[in-house]
Parts: structure tokens; C-alpha cells; sequence
DNA sequence: CCTGGAGTTGTCCTA
DNA sequence: TTAGGACAACTCCAG
């Protein structure tokens, strides 16, 4: 029987409990090694992903600490490195949470196929998702295209209960040597805005835990009624944690399971929106063509604008196009690191139909500003907003901000908290935006407020006639 | 193979 | 002031 370590891979699965990897390896009661590694991969995140990758690290590097082990950081292409940890310890297996998107897939298959030539015991395991894609496919043996035949499909399949953290993490005689992670720079790309993010986030697995229960506890009743409201503390947030794997969607199912049971209203639509990231990752499996190209191909021949340098664009970005909740909501993010998600549909239908904007210019800034960033998800709903995805909104349903604001924000709370222009006093968090900006930006709260950068009804109209012009 | 209902999130105009 | 219908046509999916 071996005695050996075994190497433990996080990526995207920053914690103890629920993890299907590290339970297995700890029910083998062999020293286990976890590690994570710098690859390219985590070198090309955007600056906010990246950001806040670093910081559940930190706080995972802790978590094993305190459990009596370790998290051994290393920089490098991940097979290279699981090699030379694997010769340095002796480590006889590798076990991993299996990744989705194409870039990962690529590698892990790789990955796992030198290992096994090396007689490497290399695992992937799940836990990332509560539906592996390939395991729903629709009565003609396809993968689902609209998501409420999807949601048909799997609300009613078991889903396995959480795993509990493991009881005893047994430690190798030695230590391999770690990097520190302070020296990987993975705020770096943040600038002046990292210190001003961090104080709207919230890491770990205990942390995530926490806001799980709150959400349970407080929202959870409301949250169908009340989700739709910006200004509201109404949604989970808990995106931020799911990202990278701070928690996992069985824990999420279960205390939604739970709360439904015992009749919360609105328990229902938190199952399913936990069920759209899982639809996400199933489009994504099965057209993984869709992070970068239309979903539906017709859309190829629409007369997007792909010029990024636009000044419709920097107005966009910089919460400066005259649209109160479009610019509300940029903000938010730039601040936060999160934006609501009615607010997300809003800027997305405003970039790709009133600005006439590709959705491929939307879909890099977010993955840059998004700490919840999500490869699956953001490219699911870009091409939503776009017109065209999979199962997207038909062509003429164009968001008008102004008239979603006075349903969504009637009182005129969530703009007064992120907008300064104009305003005696405005909020702590609309003049902190100024704070976050690069310098470069040249911007102040003592500005102007701008005027609309286009008219909302020129803006819809030429949307709707390039539809209409459309060849395809 | 055919049939028919349905499709996350809207807007605008008219009566 | 407000409720209802138009706005396309097509694909998806289950039966």
C-alpha cells in the first residue's frame, strides 16, 4: 500500500470543505501536498480577476496553514512544475477540480496524459459544477440551446450533498520550498484602484459561508421581488465566491433546497439562477466558440463597430455617456468589482445597440473590471445582449436606461450612490470612483455632468435599422 | 416525421 | 392614466 503524497492542484477551487480532489486524497491517509501554480493561464487574467485570485489564495494559503499543512506556491508552465514537485517529494499522484473553458481543457488533457505515461496516479475530479455538460443532452440526444427546457431537464435530479472539510490533512516529511506570493504581483495590473476594491470584497471559503447563510437567513424570501432593484442589498453576491471556487454550487442547491422547503418565496429563482451558470458551462462545453465568435453566425455580417478606441467607448468605460444608470453602473463596477446583474443587461443592450458597439469590446472590459468574472457566464450573457446567442432577446427588445431607471431605481438611490457630477454632498462611494480611476482619465467630481453622448430614440432607431438591413 | 407551444429580464403607441 | 397589442420570424423541444 503506498504511503506516497499526493499532489493537490487548486485553480479555481479555493477551499477545503465540498472538495471532491482533497477529500479523496485525505481518505487515502497519505501526505497531501497542495499546491498552486502561476501558468500562463493565470498570468493572462484580467487585472480584477487576477486581483482577486491572488487574494483567495492568500487567504487558502492560510486556511491550510491552520489546518496543520500547506499551500505550496510555484510559477511556471503547470506540467513543468507538477514534475519537478513530483521528483522533489515523491508524490506518486495529482488530483485536481476539472475546468471547463477550452484553454484549460486543453491543458489539463495534456496534462494528465504525460503524467499517466510517467505512472502518475493523475484524478480529475468535479465540484466546479453540479451537472457535468456532457450529462444533459435534450430527447434527441443534443445538448440544450434555451435554457428553460435545461432547467426542465435537471430541477428535479439529485444532487449530491456537500462534502465536509476533510478532518485531518496529513503532512509530508518535508516541505517542498514555496514562492511567495507576495512577489507574483497578481494586484498589480489594479493600480490605484486595488486598496479602494478591497474594501467591497469578500474572501474565503469561511466568509463565503457566512454570506450564504445571511442570504438564507435575510434575502432569500424577498429575493424574487426584490432582485430587480440596484439599490437594494437584494442578491447573493455570491458570484464572487463561486468564481473561484470559494464555494461550490451543492452548497449553494442545498441551502436553496432548504429554504424552499420551508417556504421562501423566492427560493425557487436563486435555484435557478444558480442553474444558469450551469447552463453557461453547458454552451460552453459544447460551443466553446462562443467566447469568441457569434453564436449564431448570421450575426457576422452586423456593422458593429470594432474600434475600440471610439470615443463612445472611452464615454462608456469611463461612466461618462450621459446615461444615469449606464454610468451608475460602470461605476459601480469600476469601484466594486461587481455590478448588478439588471445593470449588466442595461450597459450591454446601450453598448451593442445604441452605441452600435461590438459585444467583443463589452466582453474584454468586463473581464478586466469583474472580480465575480466568469469565462462561461460573461460570454453566455454578452451574446445574450447582443442578439446573438443562444437563446438571446429578440431584436427589438432595446433597453432604454432612462425608463429603466425610473422602474429599477424609483427613489434615485443607486445613482445618487455612484454619481458625484453636480451633487452638493455626494456619496462616499461616487467620489472613491475618482479615487480608483488612472490619473490619466483627467476626470473630478467637480466635472459636469456630460450629456448623452447619442439620443436614446436615434440610438434605437439605428439599432433597429441595421436589423432590419441586415443580409442575414 | 409532424405539430404546436414556447421562448429570463422590453418599448412604444394607441385606444 | 393605463392596459393591451404590435413588434419577426425562427428555432428549440417535447409529445
Amino acid at each position: 500500500m503506498s504511503t506516497s503524497p499526493i499532489i493537490v492542484w487548486h485553480r479555481r477551487d479555493l477551499r477545503l470543505s465540498d472538495h471532491p480532489a482533497l477529500h479523496a486524497a485525505c481518505e487515502t491517509g497519505r501526505p497531501v501536498i497542495p499546491v498552486f501554480i502561476r501558468d500562463e493561464a493565470v498570468d493572462a487574467l484580467g487585472a480584477a480577476p487576477k486581483f482577486r485570485l491572488g487574494l483567495g489564495i492568500e487567504h487558502l494559503a492560510k486556511t491550510y496553514a491552520d489546518a496543520g499543512s500547506a499551500l505550496i506556491c510555484r510559477s511556471g508552465p503547470a506540467l513543468d512544475v507538477l514534475q519537478a514537485l513530483i521528483r522533489e517529494t515523491g508524490a506518486t499522484a495529482v488530483y485536481w477540480s476539472r475546468l471547463y473553458d477550452p484553454v484549460s481543457v486543453a491543458r489539463d488533457t495534456d496534462i494528465k496524459a504525460d503524467l499517466k505515461t510517467a505512472n502518475v496516479d493523475a484524478r480529475s475530479f468535479g465540484g466546479h459544477l453540479l451537472f457535468e455538460p456532457w450529462d444533459v443532452a435534450n430527447g434527441s440526444g443534443s445538448f440544450y440551446r434555451v435554457y428553460s427546457p435545461y432547467w426542465k431537464a435537471v430541477m428535479n435530479r439529485d444532487v449530491a450533498a456537500p462534502l465536509p472539510r476533510p478532518a485531518r490533512i496529513a503532512a509530508p516529511e518535508s516541505w517542498p520550498a514555496s514562492e511567495a506570493l507576495g512577489d507574483w504581483g497578481m494586484a498589480s495590473a489594479m493600480r490605484r484602484g486595488a486598496d479602494i476594491v478591497r474594501q467591497h470584497l469578500c474572501v474565503g471559503e469561511d466568509a463565503a459561508q457566512e454570506r450564504l447563510a445571511q442570504f438564507v437567513e435575510n434575502r432569500i424570501g424577498a429575493y424574487k421581488a426584490r432582485r430587480d432593484f440596484p439599490a437594494e442589498p437584494a442578491t447573493s453576491h455570491l458570484s464572487e465566491n463561486l468564481t473561484v471556487g470559494e464555494i461550490t454550487p451543492y452548497q449553494c442547491w442545498h441551502a436553496g433546497m432548504r429554504a424552499r422547503e420551508e417556504g421562501a418565496a423566492g427560493a425557487e429563482h436563486f435555484l435557478k439562477e444558480v442553474v444558469w451558470r450551469e447552463f453557461a458551462y453547458h454552451l460552453m462545453h459544447h460551443t466553446p466558440e462562443i467566447l469568441t465568435e457569434n453564436w449564431k453566425p448570421g450575426w457576422d455580417a452586423f456593422p458593429w463597430s470594432e474600434d475600440e478606441e471610439h470615443p463612445h467607448v472611452l464615454a462608456w468605460k469611463q461612466g461618462r455617456t450621459g446615461e444615469r444608470f449606464v454610468d451608475t453602473a460602470m461605476r459601480e463596477m469600476y469601484v466594486t468589482g461587481h455590478m448588478h446583474n439588471r445593470a449588466r443587461m442595461i450597459v450591454a443592450s446601450y453598448l451593442t445597440k445604441h452605441l452600435m458597439t461590438h459585444w467583443k469590446i463589452g466582453l474584454a472590459w468586463f473581464e478586466d473590471c469583474l472580480i465575480d468574472w466568469d469565462p462561461a457566464s460573461n460570454a453566455m450573457g454578452w451574446q445574450w445582449a447582443a442578439g446573438s446567442g443562444p437563446d438571446a432577446a429578440p431584436y427589438f427588445r432595446v433597453f432604454n436606461p432612462a425608463t429603466q431607471l425610473e422602474k429599477f431605481d424609483p427613489m434615485g438611490a443607486y445613482q445618487r450612490r455612484w454619481i458625484a457630477e453636480g451633487v452638493a454632498t455626494p456619496h462616499q462611494d461616487a467620489v472613491s470612483y475618482f479615487d480608483a480611476i488612472p490619473k490619466s482619465w483627467n476626470l473630478s467630481a467637480t466635472d459636469r455632468y456630460p450629456r448623452p453622448v447619442v439620443a436614446l430614440d436615434e440610438g434605437r432607431k439605428r439599432a433597429l435599422a441595421a436589423y432590419e438591413a441586415r443580409t442575414f
